[in-house]
DNA sequence: AGCTGTTTAAAACAATCGTTTAAATTCTCG
DNA sequence: CGAGAATTTAAACGATTGTTTTAAACAGCT
């Protein structure tokens, strides 16, 4: 029987536990790490194919049945490692009671970071996106593990912005249009492609100036939103 | 040689151009039309199976390769259909120029239907979505037809609403965050569904509620984005 | 009716998928 | 060194993919 963690797919491996220095195990486990991220990214978790991770990490088919599990192990592992990865790359900022100004402006530029940064990273982007719109098993888990913690903070920060008490719904509403705007620059980004002439975009669509307009807009909207919500209830007749 | 479109997917089928109401083949070629949209949506186009598609037209295996030559020539047919389908679904509203705001109310209200809708046209906006992630040779037609009109349109009428001249590519800066958070409701509903419980999601998440959100968050901002654009400029030191 | 061309049906095609097997290899350590 | 565990290898498995084939059923026309 040479199957050691057929049935447990979750523990890395056996001798893991004895604290060696497993160097041959190690080598093709982090191997088919760095192979598969990109690959998944770039084809999707269904259209990934596990020869062609195999092929692109220059070991065996069945490695990653041995150290694995099965393909959503592999997977699994992956998006593990891009959490890790992001969480130290682009790392929150901390809430600023003193001025919630600035700590929605990091936030808003930590979003867009994650969003828009072209290093060799992008695949980490691209394989939540692809979360997004054909979830795996690991989607409920990516959301709790990434997106609600910088979610609840754009809460808690917007509240802090807002001069009267506003309901939990409205805050939720928008810390969920503040991330819409973020998300879109990448969402959209070919039809933006389309729509903006090149040369506009690279003066106008970089980072910083995105996040400043982003920022801009919701804390006019923030300062606004509990004294002028006013403006569509009559106008509907 | 019982193959007449093999080397012509794109003519519909020979007897087409003899004028003949063919009946039993526009029947399976409409029917494989149909059952292939929703489908091709919910899979992706390759995730999408012949077989399921046939199985949901019922009809035969045989008859996408007869009728459209492959799976492709298929594909191709849904998406023409899409896009003839929605400029008569979903027309976007005159531009009045007496009252902005509620071409601008307007103008969200009918972008959020065009993402929320869940009638049985639900598919086609799922599809679109893909075309986003995933283009095809199609993509840049589809973002002429279909977005440039509007995200126009959004210009304008934002434009009538600033008090002051904005420079072009901050009122397309606004338009694009007008349609980055209506976007965000469709490309970030799973997330959504995640961070946010049912019951608070059927209240306050309908396409009037979160209309006229938007436009608050977007008139406040057009309205101070003249004047308060020098928040972040000094403060980012 | 009887023939001809068109359309459908069921089966089979080769290719590829994720996964498994069983032997060969490498490594560990007494 | 050499026994035994850990790891890698090559091959094959069964299932499913898009596509094609072969024969049967249907249409329209003289």
């Amino acid at each position: 029987m040479p199957e050691p963690l057929t049935h447990s797919p979750e523990t890395p491996q056996t001798i893991a536990e004895s604290g060696r220095s497993d160097d041959r195990c190690r080598d093709t486990r982090t191997r088919l790490l760095v192979a598969a991220g990109p690959v998944f990214a770039a084809r999707g978790y269904d259209g990934a194919t596990v020869r062609d991770i195999c092929s692109a990490a220059g070991v065996n088919i069945a490695s990653v049945g041995y150290h694995f599990g099965d393909k959503l192990g592999l997977y699994r592992n992956v998006i593990q490692d891009v959490r890790l990865s992001r969480a130290e790359r682009f790392p929150a900022p901390n809430t600023d009671v003193e001025d919630p100004q600035r700590t929605l402006h990091a936030l808003v530029k930590t979003l867009l970071a994650r969003m828009l940064t072209a290093e060799d990273s992008e695949w980490e982007t691209e394989l939540l996106m692809r979360e997004l719109q054909s979830p795996t098993p690991e989607f409920e888990n990516i959301v709790e593990e990434f997106f609600r913690p910088l979610f609840e903070q754009l809460v808690e920060t917007i509240s802090l912005l807002a001069k009267t008490d506003l309901p939990e719904q409205t805050l939720q509403q928008l810390a969920f249009s503040t991330v819409g705007q973020c998300l879109y620059y990448r969402v959209g980004a070919r039809a933006i492609g389309v729509l903006i002439p090149e040369q506009q975009r690279r003066l106008h669509y970089g980072i910083d100036s995105l996040s400043r307009h982003i920022t801009t807009v919701m804390l006019a909207a923030i300062e606004n939103t509990s004294s002028m919500q006013h403006y569509i209830e009559h106008a509907d007749h």
